[in-house]
DNA sequence: ATTAGCACTCGGCAATTTCGAGTGCTAATG
DNA sequence: CATTAGCACTCGAAATTGCCGAGTGCTAAT
């Protein structure tokens, strides 16, 4: 069963891929022949497309029908036989020109990257903002609303903000909101979020604060402005998936969007792909998302330095066009990566 | 032309809406007779149909097809016919538990408030969010990240945010940062949002900060922070939309993404709204969007005391069950108000 | 090993038919 | 005079049919 593909075989597969790509309809062994330059009969091609089936690259969808590549297929085309070409000077400009240079604050800067990827593509863009974890602390900062109601404000060195409503148990004055600050800023600074939540812990138990009611306080406080904080993702360019003739019906659709709406479970997924450094090929059932069927995800972090920091990419249809797509993709994330070093 | 409605059009017009409303399908003169207890033969019926016809409250789809109401049998039915029951205790305990009392984010609460919408309408949840500019300045502060990059914070009196990243000059020293945030603090204090953006420009024009250079760049940096402070939008439940028969082909749905991924014309529609207090019921052209013909929007107004906050609502087909949605667009608007008040 | 030839399959499409819900008109009715 | 029964007519939806053509697998010839 562990065959080999034979040189001819590898070409008829990629020919049938690729038509499948442009035309989403079966490839008959006709049409093989007469649209890619191959000098075979159709009775020969039928041959071995009667193998690549047996093998599991194709798939008919019912008897006197062309075939369809599996995703067994598009991860054999995307492994050995796609050959991905260096991104145009075009598409580069195209990109850079979509940012409107406005604002550079980066959650903008994430979600024009996100709608732009998927007008490159004509598929989705999705972007998963940096984990505010690996950032680094910057200052907090209370200010007293009203009573005993606290705004806590945490901000990290690239300029990202994290803030939140607080109670405390008995009214605080001024004094002591900027004593609390000024004890904070000194203990954390320098550290990243997630040693920041360290330090905190670590410090609660430290004798010093620990009779000193307002640092415990201040201590209480700040941990809990950290509490919950999840990382955001941008997925821009829903209306395009509708051009894909695969999710024209409504209740493919209708699934589709409700896993969108439930954000949690890309989370996961992209997640997955921050690991790994670089880009990240998912295809259909490779995501472990059962409503990702039929559709495949190219990834890329991006980051400052060696230091990764979020991912981003397109989602589409199993056949899509991984050859312009990629380029897009692996790009974008340098641009990106570029654009938040300045930061 | 401007003939009234005797009373029993008006029972058969009802009829026909309201059989419409559940079935989504041209109503025939039998069926009124028959679903509703009206002791008339279809004949008459038929005879009254045609007079409504000719007044514009119903179309027929083609000859021999039953008849559909058009806006402004909607409008009229909405003005004169319906009558709104109150909001039964189970959906309003329905509605309460749909908010997970987590995070007292303004941001949260309202996108859950949107969320919850369209869960109990089946139809889509909006929200406008409050206007930043009517908010109290509580207070601002300046973070330096790097060099002259600063990062300006702007606290409301509600607890929201507004951050902006700011490029000086020259490098500032923490010395200048606080005495800058301190004068702007005093300056400020008390001021609704759009009055500090009116003061700062007076101030601007004072000979007294005139030739103070630090005065001057913290109101040019307040300013800054200001500008381009657009209201959010939260649109959730878009997956439910799949389940209204009129909307399952693609080129259409296409088209209502589109108008939701730009939701700038949302805005201009809800602001409409926002003017007005209390129950606002768009029906189809009534809302100036050709994206939503066919749709219709309930909204009310949110509110802190006698101000109005934002707006919120459903928006679904021109068919929908406005008895039902009507009064979960009410209460939602009370519970919101009331959550808001508390902070 | 490759290919030409051939019988066969089956989905898609267009033409055709049937079916029934609905209509408008007219004449009968209380 | 408003209401209703009756009737011929219309027209879309759905079912039926037949045909076309792309595609297949197999066999025999090259």
């Amino acid at each position: 069963m562990k065959e080999e593909l034979s040189e001819r075989s590898k070409q008829i597969l990629e020919a049938i891929i690729e038509d499948y790509i442009v035309t989403a309809e079966p490839v008959g062994s006709r049409t093989v022949t007469r649209r890619h330059g191959l000098s075979l009969s159709p009775a020969t091609v039928r041959n071995v497309m009667a193998d690549l089936e047996e093998m599991g690259y194709l798939v008919a969808p019912h008897t006197s029908a062309g075939r369809v590549p599996t995703d067994k297929a598009y991860r054999f085309y995307v492994d050995s036989l796609l050959q991905v070409n260096r991104i145009g000077r075009a598409s580069q400009q195209a990109i850079q020109d979509r940012y409107s240079l406005t604002g550079r604050d980066v959650g903008a800067v994430l979600k024009q990257t996100s709608s732009m990827l998927s007008s490159m593509s004509h598929y989705l863009g999705i972007v998963l903002a940096p984990q505010f974890n690996t950032n680094i602390f910057r200052q907090i900062e209370f200010v007293k609303l009203s009573g005993k109601r606290l705004l806590a404000i945490l901000v990290a060195q690239n300029g990202t903000v994290q803030n939140k409503i607080v109670e405390t148990e008995d009214e605080l004055g001024s004094a002591d909101l900027i004593r609390m600050a000024n004890y904070l800023n000194e203990l954390l600074e320098g550290l990243t979020i997630s040693q920041v939540k360290q330090r905190i812990l670590a410090e609660m138990q430290n004798d010093k604060t620990r009779y000193d009611k307002l640092l415990a306080r201040a201590l209480e406080l700040s941990e809990q402005t950290l509490e919950g904080v999840s990382s955001e993702v941008f997925i821009e360019g829903q209306s395009n998936i509708f051009e894909q003739p695969e999710f024209s019906e409504a209740a493919r659709m209708k699934e589709i969007f409700r896993a969108f709406e439930e954000k949690s479970q890309l989370v996961t997924l992209l997640d997955r792909s921050l690991a790994a450094e670089g880009i990240q090929i998912f295809i259909g059932a490779e995501t472990h998302l059962s409503q990702m069927e039929g559709m495949s995800l190219v990834t890329s972090t991006y980051m400052t330095g060696k230091h990764t920091l979020g991912v981003l990419g397109v989602i589409g249809p199993t056949r899509m066009g991984y050859a312009k797509v990629i380029p897009i993709v692996d790009y974008t994330a340098q641009l990106v990566s570029k654009l938040l070093e300045q930061e």
